[in-house]
DNA sequence: TCGTATGTACGACCAAGCGTAGTACGACGA
DNA sequence: TCGTCGTACTACGCTTGGTCGTACATACGA
């Protein structure tokens, strides 16, 4: 579920926004100068794909990012490893390898706060759960 | 830089062989039903936009993956890490946050090869260069 | 020498997705 | 009633990926 270019940045629009936006308001916080119809089909099809939520304000409609950009990230990042399909292990190495410093940190951060490191791979895969209330996990 | 349907199959055999393989090969590796010159089109497509090589092999040509696997996987990581902006450090965490035990495990072992965790930023953001021989960085 | 097999180069067609926008239509306040 | 705001729907051009066909070169056996 790639973005294109204004996709992409209408969701930089709703992420830094406190809150919903209408379609005028991502169309004036837009750098490029469009049509006012353009912004509203962008955000029509990424309500479709599920990335972002209408919430009906009055006659208008309201929207908003479905998840965080950084759980988006994430989201992609795990479709980028799963797409290697077996030795996934090589895959991390690799990435690990060529991620910088402040990266390497805050992934040994996120690693520390985790599970300790499991003697035996547990039934659940998935030990935590905080921040997972993403909508459409297709 | 995102592959098709038809051009992942493409790289799986590419990736799968010990060595180069021509066309033909490719064409008579793959499941589905295709034109001959349908393999080639998608190998020439592939070769264009630097993912796979071409090497002469008398008058035939015959194509190589020019990266791994887990070379690529690893990039499409480090690209969906950039397209979060700033705060890669949150990316990171719901990233680790969302992989399973053995994934993690790996990361774990793959960051305590890597170098010390640095006390201080350094100027050079990539201190370190061993694999990094992918040509089109554009 | 000629036909056939093998390969490459190049062009073409179609579907889907994205960027861009216009038009039609309903609700609402001046 | 009329202009404004907002939505719904349609459309068009471009790019990309999947799928081939045709043309052309070359080697090889009859």
């Amino acid at each position: 579920m790639a973005l294109g270019e204004l996709e992409r940045a209408v969701m930089a629009q709703l992420w830094a926004a406190p809150g919903p936006l209408t379609v005028r308001e991502v169309h004036e916080g837009l750098e490029r100068e469009l049509a006012y119809t353009t912004v509203m089909t962008v955000l029509g099809r990424l309500a479709k794909k599920g990335v972002v939520r209408q919430e009906r304000d009055g006659k208008a409609y309201r929207y908003v990012a479905a998840s965080t950009r950084e759980q988006m990230a994430a989201s992609l990042m795990l479709d980028a490893l799963g797409d290697v399909g077996e030795d996934r292990t090589a895959a991390l190495v690799a990435f690990v390898d060529r991620v910088g410093p402040e990266e390497a940190a805050a992934l040994r951060a996120a690693l520390q706060t985790g599970p300790p490191p499991p003697a035996v791979i547990p039934e659940v895969p998935e030990p935590r759960h905080d921040g997972e209330d993403r909508g459409p996990e297709s």
